[in-house]
RNA sequence: GGCGGCAUAGCCAAGCGGUAAGGCAGAGGUCUGCAAAACCUUUAUACCUCGGUUCAAUUCCGAGUGCCGCCUCCA
């Protein structure tokens, strides 16, 4: 079950190949990570969610199996449309970018999406740039025309390894008009020169900014060194940015820049992608003013990383749905646990029968000796899981195969518990078992998924009420006419109401008690209530 | 025009040579005085169509149909 000190084979599809490649990093236990931020210019879409929840996970999955990852997120915080947001709204282009920076690291913050070890911004980085682009002209890699620097795309042999292209093909189908000043339409620039009121920088070519490609390989060599792991983004990005950046990347040190290239597919709304001329942008946080955000973060990984995926509520509220049964499960198991602690219900060793009836059990799932590794339908051991868990996740990342790990898990934790408290005891091996499960799924579920971060028992209590989605309006959290003392002091008189088997006055508190927002429960154990609340 | 992706049950979605994971919804059941919740069980005999390869194809190859993306800023 320990993962940490044993490294497994991981599979990544490389978009330079276009196929699975055995993950080996350039250092043994290091992975070098670099993945294209925003440009902070307005809120944040469900669909760059997506992209920085995909790339979280494959963070935190990287380190749970043991690397020590050095992962760099950027931000572009100089631009055409920072410069236009900021002219319309009389403001610099630094209040601009700062004051979405400020939002999106929000919207980070409440997916759960960790912070990478480096957040730089590409103003933070302009000598860096410049000294990249001074090389490449001294290499003949690039030109300055007038104060602007393109880099010559026809001096790079491999142009279009990463987007299958070729440059004929792309002169052939273009659509731009070409530059007169520019040698070749490819050509794209390092650095531009600045109109008037626009923010600069001094250069070797005057007074000016840099171009948006080279933002990304200046930084990346920054902070992780020439070449790296993996490099990643939407799928949008792979050309010309990510084309570009390996044409100057690769131009100025000579070296492999990128050893594996992921790209995230794309959110779509009724099948066709999100885009702020077709007017179906959805915002992270429309999406959170009525759904949790876990439910969004599992929604995504419902559908593996590289498919694009339909956007729409119903498919949310199934991941709602989803999430809390992953909720009651860790529920019932809190609830079972106390019932043991308080001994009310017996842990007993093994009996004669029982032993039996698993070794008949095991004969028929496993195979080794150990159980680790094994696979069927009703795996024994935990550890049986696990391994399909991680194996799932090694495989490109399949966090929809791995969840489905998770659910037969569930299913079994659930079964076990509910035979338990039927014959009010339970077997110490299974005890042992659900102890395990709950282990494994903290450290699946919460560590590597970045869910079932709060308590179960809170969660269920505020989240099971159900959303309207389609007028936008939730009805979580709602209100209760009436305090929890009053509560339990009605619950309790219709406790001695039922055991007198007075029932209709019972259903009469029943009923009041719905009436202000507060259902009951009849359990085993005890009556419970939910807050339903009321409209 | 060039290049690429996708097509699996009511919906969503894995699998990708040996007749189909999982989730949601639905249906049965357990529990309960009733109820609700929860839980359990259950839900695809041709996986878009037509050919081909193979002992065997949803899975490979070819053609077709449909949808989508990139080639322009974009996660």
């Amino acid at each position: 079950m320990d993962k940490k000190n044993k490294k497994q084979d991981i599979y990544i599809f490389n978009t330079l190949s276009l196929s699975k490649e055995r993950f080996k990093p350039i250092n043994e236990d290091k992975v070098l990570m670099y993945v294209c931020g925003i440009t902070a210019y307005d809120l944040s879409h469900i669909g760059h969610a997506r992209a920085y929840i995909t790339f979280d996970i494959i963070y935190r999955f990287l380190k749970n199996v043991g690397y020590n990852v050095i992962y760099v997120r950027n931000f572009t915080d100089i631009d055409d449309k920072i410069i236009k947001k900021a002219n319309e709204e009389k403001k610099t282009t630094e209040a601009v970018s700062s004051k979405y920076i400020d939002e999106y690291h929000k919207d980070m913050d409440a997916l759960s999406v960790l912070s990478p070890s480096y957040e730089p911004k590409a103003t933070e980085t302009i000598p860096e740039m410049i000294e990249v682009a001074s090389k490449l002209i001294d290499k003949g890699n690039a030109y300055e025309i007038n104060g602007d620097v393109f880099f010559r795309v026809n001096s790079f042999k491999d142009y279009g390894k990463l987007s299958h292209k070729n440059i004929d093909e792309l002169i052939a189908g273009s659509r731009i008009p070409i530059n007169e000043e520019k040698e070749n339409f490819l050509d794209f620039a390092l650095w531009k020169k600045s109109k008037e009121g626009e923010p600069s920088w001094d250069s070797p070519w005057g007074k000016g900014r840099p171009g948006w490609h080279i933002e990304c390989s200046a930084m990346s060599m920054k902070f992780l060194g020439e070449s790296i792991d993996i490099h990643g983004g939407g799928s949008d990005l792979i050309f010309p940015h990510h084309e570009n950046e390996i044409a100057q990347s690769e131009s100025y040190t000579g070296k492999n820049f990128v050893n594996y290239w992921i790209h995230n597919g794309f959110v779509n709304i009724n099948s066709e992608k999100m885009s702020k001329s077709l007017k179906n942008f959805i915002t992270v946080r429309d999406v959170l003013e009525k759904f949790h955000p876990e439910s969004l973060r599992l929604f995504f990984m419902f559908t593996h990383y590289r498919s694009f995926i339909d956007f729409s509520y119903e498919g949310i509220e199934s991941a709602r749905q989803s999430l809390l049964r992953l909720y009651q499960s860790a529920n019932l198991y809190n609830e079972f646990k106390k019932l043991t602690d308080e001994k009310r219900i017996v842990i007993k060793d093994a009996k004669e029968k029982y032993t039996a009836l698993k070794t008949a059990n095991s004969a028929l799932t496993s195979v080794g000796n150990n159980g680790t590794g094994v696979k069927g339908k009703n795996p024994e051991n935990i550890e049986s899981y696990s391994a399909q868990f991680y194996d799932s996740m090694s495989d490109d990342f399949n966090t929809a195969k791995a969840l489905s790990v998770i659910f037969d898990l569930v299913r079994k934790t659930n079964k076990i518990i509910k035979d338990a408290m039927a014959q009010n005891f339970i077997e110490r091996q299974d005890l042992k078992f659900l102890d395990l499960a709950m282990i494994f799924m903290k450290r699946s579920l919460s560590d590597i998924f970045g869910i079932l971060n709060e308590d179960p028992k809170l969660f269920i209590e505020s989240n099971s009420a159900p959303i309207n989605y389609e007028d936008g309006k939730t009805k979580i959290s709602p209100a209760i006419a009436i305090s929890g003392e009053e509560i339990e002091k009605l619950i309790e008189r219709r406790n001695e109401l039922r055991n007198n088997k007075e029932y209709a006055s019972a259903d009469k508190i029943r009923k009041s008690l719905l009436e202000k927002g507060v259902a009951l429960e009849d359990t085993n154990f005890g009556t419970t209530y939910k807050i339903t609340g009321v409209n």
